[in-house]
DNA sequence: CTAAATGCGATAACTTTTGTCGTATTTAGT
DNA sequence: ACTAAATACGACAAAAGTTATCGCATTTAG
């Protein structure tokens, strides 16, 4: 429930990979082969932060990805949000209709602890994470 | 995916419920039908925070609960891990098995990760949730 | 004795996540 | 021009997790 999904983990294990690998393109199957990932799942996600901007595709025979330059400035937060959607603990923290509407006697604090992970995610670059 | 599950709303709702009506028991009832929550499942969240030692329960006709008095020294983390279990970004934070094993490329910065949020959690007390 | 409450397990419905499949498009190499 | 290897994308299926429902047992005030 506190968890990142495998969209996002593929995404990151795929951006280290490539940061290794910087010199020559990584195809779909070989980030998916050296790392036990299913290439179809993969695939569609590469695609995503190939649309993202985070990173930039040669199409055709030995085609494949590599990083894009922007990537050294972007937050952990940015990456989470762009690829899955806005992070909220409470559903009230993103599109504000539930049952309890204004009188929910939680939802100041809830929210206030919202904005702090939102802040604690956005002090983390993925670059820290890639740069293991 | 980086959400609390209605559960875990449920219970703080209920915590803070009690904390307003300290001087009375609340019955499962009546803490669902003033905050819109299904009595079902309130009633199952109730038991397990009885079990738990964080509210007490008095059975039979005009029971219900109160708050236990340790209720004020307790962490969100503690609270979060004692109702869901354990705080984990990716599986190998909690169980170890995965498919990377030791050779998964993002294993360590990630987990530094989870221990700073559980950081994060155990800094936060139930109580300033429950004192809006 | 009755009604109102807690306690608990089984299971169903729903939602989200994860994975699969088929097909189109692009392009290097021959 | 043809082929094979790669990206691009949408529809759908399977699995897992979350949320909700039901039925029955136990406790206790009046």
């Amino acid at each position: 429930m506190l968890k990142l999904t495998k969209k996002l983990e593929y995404a990151l294990i795929s951006l280290s990979y490539m940061n290794i690998n910087k010199e020559q393109l990584s195809s779909s199957k070989e980030i998916s082969k050296k790392n036990n990932i299913p290439n179809d799942i993969l695939a569609k996600v590469l695609q995503k932060m190939t649309r993202l901007g985070y990173i930039r595709s040669t199409k055709g025979v030995r085609g494949g990805y590599r990083l894009n330059k922007n990537i050294e400035k972007i937050s952990l937060k940015t990456f989470i949000e762009d690829i899955e959607g806005p992070i909220g603990l409470v559903d009230c923290s993103i599109d504000q209709d539930c049952m309890q509407l204004n009188d929910c006697n939680i939802r100041s604090p809830i929210n206030q602890i919202n904005i702090n992970i939102r802040d604690f995610f956005n002090k983390i670059l993925i670059k820290d994470i890639m740069n293991q």
